[in-house]
DNA sequence: TTGACAAGTAGGAAAGTTCCTACGTATAAT
DNA sequence: ATTATACGTAGGAACTTTCCTACTTGTCAA
């Protein structure tokens, strides 16, 4: 399955890729052994998962001597969002939605 | 794991179940037979997908005769939406950003 | 009440995922 | 030049997922 939605989403669905993906959010770039010191995991395992995100295209890397700084690649997470959008009107309760019917009428 | 978000995200993983879901969302409920019937998959692992679907509470059922309807249940919709959340500013691009700061200002 | 239909469950084959240790390769430090 | 460091890759063990066919249970129709 090649589409993207599909390769992003089971990326998305481990804890180790979706915690690395919080520390490049919360942390900025930085490289493997970095990222590998927040996990009780060995390192090969986290590059095994890092290149699981480079392929969906969910993170980048720089070389820099000989480290590699991963950083987060927006673009992917805008799909995950456009996939959902169509469910909101299930998410949304009617509560919310008077309250933007309300605020959208206010400054007609 | 139990993390909600994490058995959400593994039940999305699928294009199987995904396409179920859009299935209820723009045909509304139906039973086990109608949804299988878009499928060249056997009835059984439909079944089985929608029990993954009802146990992290994506979709419900009920019983009617003999049929079960199954629907969409609109909460954990909105586990994953919050879930994106602190991720938008990385896509959220500067021209949108720009956008929504001038709309603000324009009605303040 | 007997047969047919709707749906779930059981058990298992095939394939995929996730982790490990051992090893290869490029760069930096001595 | 040699050694140490950062990282990736290879191969494989353990586990999970996804699908199948066969079977069970509950409900409706004749």
């Amino acid at each position: 399955m090649n589409d993207p939605i599909d390769t992003v989403l089971a990326a998305l669905a481990n804890p180790t890729r979706r915690e690395l993906l919080r520390l490049l959010r919360d942390e900025g770039q930085q490289p493997v052994q970095q990222l590998a010191n927040h996990f009780t995991m060995q390192r090969p395992s986290i590059s095994e998962h890092l290149k699981v995100l480079r392929d969906v295209g969910l993170v980048s890397e720089h070389k820099q001597g000989r480290q590699r700084y991963y950083y987060l690649e927006g673009a992917m997470f805008r799909e995950v969002q456009e996939w959902l959008t169509p469910y909101e009107r299930f998410w949304k309760d009617r509560i919310a939605n008077l309250e933007i019917l309300l605020a959208e009428e206010h400054h007609d």
